[in-house]
DNA sequence: CGCCCCCTTGAAGTGTGTCAAATCGGGTGG
DNA sequence: CCACCCGATTTGACACACTTCAAGGGGGCG
């Protein structure tokens, strides 16, 4: 059991689960044990839960990417946010409520449930990691209504993809800033309020100006520091323990 | 203490916040109490918390307008969401964080201070009260990226002056569809993304369209239900109680 | 091989922004 | 009571970022 406990706990999104809360051992063992238990897959496309229908318990991303979409009723459609690795779903509101959105898998995904917060141990670390992450959770809404509302197409591609280098390296899974993107360029502009034509002829400015490179589903930002310069991006206030951990890696791996 | 109380509680902002759960004596006489004592005017253009600095204790609104703003370095603001009679501020994180957002004053307005949701007795009317504006806050934040994402200039302001006018209803100052506005049209634009020459141009359509009137400050909706139905507009699912009782008064004033 | 999805490209259209100036309306002081 | 002022609203002419429509190309996969 400890065994396994150690091993779930090398998986990237544990990883990243770690470096929002000091969690302890029993900690550890509960939520790896919960996750060995109801860890599942889901395929592309699948729903995770209906906007309007009673929120489901609360879950872990173990792997794959999930968005937060809403669809209008001509069919357009808008991806409110994305869930990635480590990130938690449905934590923030009570247990009586209803799913304030639909969720859907944008890649086979794996999942496993977690206690609701008020199950947890109320000074815990896993219910300062839960803090942190509806932190989290807010601050990239409010960058998404300043992408929208404010940024160009030229910045708001930045803007986000700064955001997913930020995120994906809390859970290891960006170094270099390179990581993998399986969002479609129609994907992504439904996330920006962009049509996928548009975010095509952007992505060739951006590649042009050297700021971003591209191969099979895989991106690397050339000097995201300068990039955050010029587009004003904000990274989190609230900086979860792990970042400067994360930092010193990425240091190690490239001096 | 007790007619104190009952004078109190005759507000919208506890109108609504009594909308949003059952609470008991002691909870309405906690608050009202709280109130009184740590009851304050803010000034026009004043702020109420500032991005990345400590979370200042939670609040209630009373009376006026506030919004959460981000200003970019050149100069660009975004207004994330407003703020209105009986609406609660920093109750979602936990107590250590920073703010995630500034707040300004739009109007000079009251406040007061509110218990952490940490303090209240978890099963209360208060705590539920609590639950389900931070579920309410959710469902706005999601509508306001889609309206920022999707819409088109004139389904915004329809959107969101139907979001208003259904936020104002809960707290009884909307009355027959009929509100006092004090964002002006440049604050408008920077709401929804627009400019405050094109939001005078749109509002110049809409009414023509029959959809609004507007008279010194004040704005009337002609139809809400057709106009909700024309831009896909979608009420919160998580129905707080009162608004059937806040539904049956407008019947009963308008047969 | 052929299908499907995704990316790419071109040409033309339009919603919204920009710039600049006129008008309105409420407050204030002479 | 008028003169002035200031912020807000309104209007016009023009520019452009982004969309729309349509077609072609490339790569994985049954």
């Amino acid at each position: 059991m400890i065994a396994s406990a150690r091993r779930e706990m090398s998986v990237p999104a544990f990883d990243r689960l770690a470096a929002l809360g000091r969690l302890n051992d029993i900690e550890r063992l509960a939520v790896a044990t919960s996750a060995e238990r109801t860890q599942r897959s889901v395929r592309l496309r699948s729903e995770l839960s209906r906007e309007g229908e009673p929120q489901p318990p609360p879950m872990l991303v173990l792997s794959g990417w999930a968005a937060r979409v809403r669809m209008l009723s001509d069919g357009r459609r808008q991806i409110l946010g994305v869930l990635l690795s480590g990130d938690l779903i449905g934590i923030a509101a009570g247990p009586r409520s209803f799913a304030p959105s639909t969720i859907v898998a944008l890649t086979e995904a794996t999942l496993c449930n977690m206690p609701r917060r008020s199950e947890l141990a109320p000074d815990g670390g896993l219910a300062g990691a839960y803090d942190l992450a509806i932190a989290l959770d807010e601050h990239y809404l409010l960058a998404q209504v300043t992408r929208l509302g404010r940024l160009s197409a030229y910045e708001r591609i930045s803007d986000f993809l700064l955001e997913i280098n930020e995120r994906l390296k809390l859970a290891g899974l960006s170094t270099a800033n390179c990581f993998r993107m399986p969002l479609t360029q129609e994907l992504l502009g439904d996330t920006l309020g962009l049509t996928s034509v548009h975010v095509n002829r952007t992505l060739q400015a951006l590649r042009k100006d050297g700021v971003l490179e591209t191969s099979n589903g895989m991106i690397r930002l050339h000097d995201p520091a300068r990039l955050a310069e010029m587009v004003d991006h904000r990274e989190p206030p609230a900086r979860p323990k792990g970042v400067e951990i994360a930092r010193d890696r990425m240091v190690q791996r490239k001096p």
